[in-house]
RNA sequence: GGAGAGGUGGCUGAGUGGUCGAAAGCAACGGUUUGCUAAACCGUCGUAGGAGUAACAUCCUACCGGGGGUUCGAAUCCCCCCCUCUCCGCCA
């Protein structure tokens, strides 16, 4: 949600930036409407004010209880009309995306991203080299088939040292993210409707969630919704800023109008399972705080290994929410090229105003906190291992680091 | 699932129809006093929206879990819902 102040005083700003986000709401009708709204409210006040005023003398004076009731009639009649008035206008206001960074690229689709640089050392074989699909197979780690036997495609398992080394990645990514000053969370994995839509992800993204029949709840599409929803309805001091927080959970996505893309494998799935990070902070800070987590995520993948590139997403490619985002993209050489890993972005305030989280310190200043969002590692990441891992014998080596948690250093065929 | 209790400002906690945006205490902040600390004393001390100002000031409206109702007037009375706590039962 922006400022509506924003609205009221440039209209101009948010027309141009509606019409590069490519949304649709009419900005002009939103204006003319949000002005019908505030002359409803100075109506109404100017009603309410009279009523009190008339009310003090009415234990004295019966005229005056008459002269109220007249005119609560009327009062009723505008405040029904505010009322109808306010919520049209904040549905509107909903819909309309966040202001973009001036870094932000043009472009239409993730074909468009700017590579900002590329990192680590692609592994060459003197082999053909197999797709984590064909590695999970071969190896008996990853099992698609009974992942659809039990629950549908687009599920599966991780079996056996896949399932280790899924599970050793994930709890040495929470050790470096803890160390790194985040604080570690378990979270709910199912979510209300508000606190879905208080982190954007309602109305943008409603046919991607699960909901849970005759429940005001969804299953969590990450765990974003919830350590950002956490702090909903509060103030923060502001010297308690920045606070980072992090969760490891699975998440869960219908994917709804994505099948036959990337479907190959367990790249894009119903339910996968992903480290977050999470930072409230500042509005000065968050340009800083993005940084970092995209530091982390770097340090992270150096650390296991992994070559990859950074990405500045572009406008298409990013959701409304967003004002500025990076995507990390991993290489995949059975797959024979980069592909998306993490995604880190700052949503400024466009999730604080909708899920009322403000700071205040104690020098006066107060406002709406930014927040950044960002994957840590997800399944993806153990992907990406496979098949930088991968060995001529047809076994993976485990990454260096994740060794002392797998207990082995390598996974053979079965 | 059964029975009961309760939701008031950062916290504790008064308040059962008007003068209540709400006593008091604690915490916090500013100041006085003090060799320093502590204590004591004085003062300030909710949020949002609107009007207003160069900026303050000031004024108006709303908010005592949420929604609806009664009334000239609701924290206070009535109805529905939500949540929390306690005890019992069941249970990973």
């Amino acid at each position: 949600m922006i400022d509506p102040k924003i609205l009221r005083e440039n209209p101009e700003l948010v027309k141009q930036n509606a019409a590069r986000r490519g949304c649709t709401v009419d900005i002009d009708a939103l204006v003319a409407l949000d002005q019908e709204y505030l002359s409803l409210v100075r109506e109404v006040e100017d009603l309410r004010a009279e009523r009190n005023r008339l009310s003090k003398d009415c234990k004295s004076d019966p005229a005056a209880r008459e002269a109220v009731k007249e005119l609560k009639v009327t009062l009723a009649e505008k405040e029904s009309r505010l009322d109808a008035t306010k919520a049209q206008v904040e549905e509107k206001l909903t819909w309309l995306p966040n202001f973009l960074s001036p870094e932000v690229p043009d472009g239409a689709s993730d074909r468009d991203n700017a590579e900002l640089r590329q990192m680590g050392v692609k592994p060459s074989f003197a082999f053909p080299a197999l797709d984590h699909q064909a590695l999970g197979e071969k190896l008996g780690i990853i099992d698609t088939a009974r992942g659809a036997k039990v629950a549908q495609s687009g599920f599966y398992f991780w079996a056996g040292a896949g399932a280790q080394l899924t599970q050793a990645m994930f709890f040495w990514g929470q050790q470096q993210l803890i160390k790194r000053g985040f604080k570690l969370f378990m979270s709910p994995c199912l979510a209300k409707s508000q606190t879905l839509f208080g982190t954007g992800y309602l109305p943008f993204f409603a046919d991607q969630t699960y909901p849970i029949s005759g429940e005001d709840l969804a299953l969590i599409g990450t765990s974003e919704q919830t350590l950002v929803g956490y702090h909903a309805d509060e103030t923060l001091d502001g010297a308690s800023l920045p606070r980072c927080y992090t969760a490891y959970t699975p998440c869960f996505r219908t994917e709804a109008g994505s099948y036959g893309k990337e479907s190959r494998g367990i790249f894009r799935v119903h339910q996968f399972h992903k480290l977050e990070q999470i930072i409230f902070c500042l509005p000065d800070d968050s340009p800083r705080c993005h940084e970092l987590c995209l530091a982390n995520e770097e340090y992270l993948l150096q650390q296991l290994g992994l070559p990859y590139r950074v990405v500045n997403v572009c406008v298409g490619d990013m959701g409304a929410p967003g004002y500025k985002k990076y995507d990390i993209e991993a290489w995949y050489p059975g797959f024979g090229g980069y592909r998306e890993v993490t995604s880190n972005t700052n949503l400024t305030e466009f999730q604080s105003r909708r899920l009322n989280i403000r700071y205040k310190d104690s020098k006066g200043g107060k406002g709406f906190v930014h927040t950044i969002s960002a994957t840590g590692l997800t399944d993806r990441v153990v992907c990406a291992i496979l098949e930088n891992y991968q060995q001529a014998d047809g076994s993976v080596r485990v990454p260096e680091v994740l060794q002392p948690f797998t207990g082995f250093a390598s996974i053979t065929p079965a």
